[in-house]
DNA sequence: AAGAAATATGCAAACGTTTGCATTTAAAAT
DNA sequence: ATTTTAAATGCAAACGTTTGCATATTTCTT
């Protein structure tokens, strides 16, 4: 009694004496059927309470209307940010989205392209973990001219479509922010060196640093996971002894905020003894106190771009030959009170754009 | 050249001259296929490069190995972390999600639907639009025993599982924790009571006010979304005219976050002049100064929930008789300065689980 | 050594669409 | 009225699996 209920184009046909040809093409508004059919038709279909089926289509035209989006950790605020503007505008295209999370970890995300590509989702969008340093998993995509883009974390010479942030000026701009107010002994904690993100953030870190003729020391940096509990042990080693550095630059803001939770406990003042910069722009960055200079990495631009990116591709041709390009999306540095001097009463942002 | 490689099990029965059932049965690990054939099939499989087709096996199954998610917004603190365990509860056992967020339309929440009964998801979990009083888009869920699992926003009197807050005790404690703290003017900024969340935390606030003989004054409450544009002009009303009000239960965390910018503004302290409660525990909450007492939901718990429901439904047999069983999540009040007292130093919490 | 039982494999239909090609019907041109 | 052209519809195969039933092969009984 329940599975008898499901209609299908079969029975639309056989209630108005037409062919399943003709209800097909008439639901799809083909051109070549007349008006009358097609209103009778879909008049039919309203009343039979028919469904289309997604697979049965999918299967016969080998598409699935559906795309793949693997990202590290829906929950984190720029994974987050993006995954949404990347679904709204997917779906606004007709587009569903399997959205994936590898939670860092390689297994699962060999896992994760193995069933997408089971699925056969039309085109893939992937930001990959910290670890990833082999690309082969992703291979069968590029072997089936199945659309494939990588945001944010990237492959490195793996030949595909990149939209990422500009790590190098990113890294760059805060060093050179802190050296500008006055710091001298800059520590940088960084993500592992698996990463395209963290090379590149220590390599404008570096380049700042050279600028201004401030010597490099290879232990004031400091490569890990940036978790909370990372962070607050780093903390600990940082300030086992002196002297202490006059800035630190946090590859992101969980570490810029656990190393302000550390200076309270430590009656360091930020940022008066020491300034303290993050990475990201998390919604945290602004509330706490002080508030936190942080790096912009415009999340929704780049969900929008991937999104073009992905519809771009789908929209051309199988046999287009590919061609790589690479992406730049721009970073703000946004300074606030924990480099900028004593906590300043918040202006009203309250009518703001939120 | 590209699509003459895709590889089926018939490829692997022609080139080891078996039948694509016995190919088929060895690949699903059929008790009644030797091991050697399944061994040879296996091998041959890899050889090939075969990847199974999902949509193919999902049409003659008549199941997708994929469920639907319908929340308001991916990127929200509450279901963004709701999601994340769903995901990945999901994902272990074999399921894809397709996520998908209404933006708290109703008419996007009834395309939604639509698109995903039409992918022939194997089972639904939704959390509503603020808007949606008229279950009837899921009707077709219910029809065809398509396991169909609703929570935090859920509907009234429509059969169906339910996975809900505790929003009743919620509104009951906070308000009660605000009255023990003194305060005896309490406002209440509220969403929109189409919204059953709302509802019950306005029944909880009154029936604490009702306990502690506190008359009710009805022009305390106001209603609204609740973003932070709306906030900044609930508190321009509130703070027009004097008496001001001695605390104020903000029905969510972006709503108290505001409060307490426009109470800086205003030069009120929180708490001594006025206390402050939000709801959810947003991670801001925490983070900001003086830190917001508020509500945790217990988001990764409603989430396993979620996932154990749906894979529980979907394991029983279509026939089952369903019974639309209500399950509460118990909520928690987490207190702190904005109704504790002058902020005190903060101990160290790094350590701690994060 | 023969039949019975158990094990392994094959045949063919089915799932619900779409689409190239053939055919019918209607409209236009002579 | 007859032929030519255009418009509308139908036939049947195909997409890649799975599975009930039938058949073939092996193993066990006696």
């Amino acid at each position: 009694m329940s599975k008898r209920t499901e209609k299908t184009i079969v029975d639309i046909a056989e209630e108005l004496s037409l062919s399943v040809s003709t209800v097909s093409r008439a639901l799809n508004d083909n051109p070549n059927i007349s008006a009358r059919t097609k209103e009778r038709v879909k008049k039919m279909a309203r009343k039979l309470g028919y469904r289309p089926n997604t697979m049965a289509a999918g299967l016969r035209n080998n598409k699935s209307k559906t795309i793949g989006l693997v990202v590290p950790r829906i929950s984190m605020f720029f994974p987050a940010t993006i995954s949404t503007v990347i679904q709204n505008k997917l779906q606004e295209h007709g587009y569903n989205l399997l959205i994936c999370q590898s939670n860092d970890s390689y297994e699962q995300e060999i896992a994760l392209a193995d069933t997408l590509y089971s699925a056969r989702v039309d085109a893939l969008a992937v930001s990959t973990t910290l670890y990833t340093t082999d690309f082969s998993h992703f291979d069968v995509f590029n072997d089936n001219n199945i659309p494939l883009v990588f945001f944010d974390r990237v492959p490195k010479d793996y030949g595909v479509k990149v939209i990422k942030g500009d790590d190098y000026l990113g890294g760059f701009t805060v060093t050179q922010h802190l050296i500008e107010k006055g710091c001298k002994d800059i520590v940088h904690i960084s993500g592992p060196l698996t990463c395209n993100l963290y090379v590149e953030r220590v390599a404008g870190y570096k380049s700042a640093l050279r600028k201004y003729k401030i010597p490099f020391n290879k232990s004031r940096i400091f490569y890990h996971e940036l978790t909370r509990e990372n962070a607050w042990q780093t903390c600990e080693k940082i300030f086992a002894q002196k002297p202490y550095p006059d800035g630190i630059f946090a590859a992101n803001d969980t570490t810029a905020i656990t190393i302000l939770e550390y200076c309270r406990k430590i009656n360091l003042r930020v940022p008066e003894d020491i300034k303290v910069t993050g990475y990201s722009n998390d919604p945290r960055a602004e509330i706490i106190t002080p508030s936190i200079t942080s790096v912009d990495q415009c999340p929704a631009m780049m969900g929008e771009r991937v999104a073009a990116a992905l519809l771009a591709l789908l929209q051309q041709p199988k046999s287009t030959p590919k061609k790589y390009s690479e992406e730049i999306i721009p970073i703000k540095l946004i300074t606030r009170a924990s480099t900028e001097g004593p906590d300043v009463v918040l202006k009203k942002q309250g009518k703001g754009k939120g």
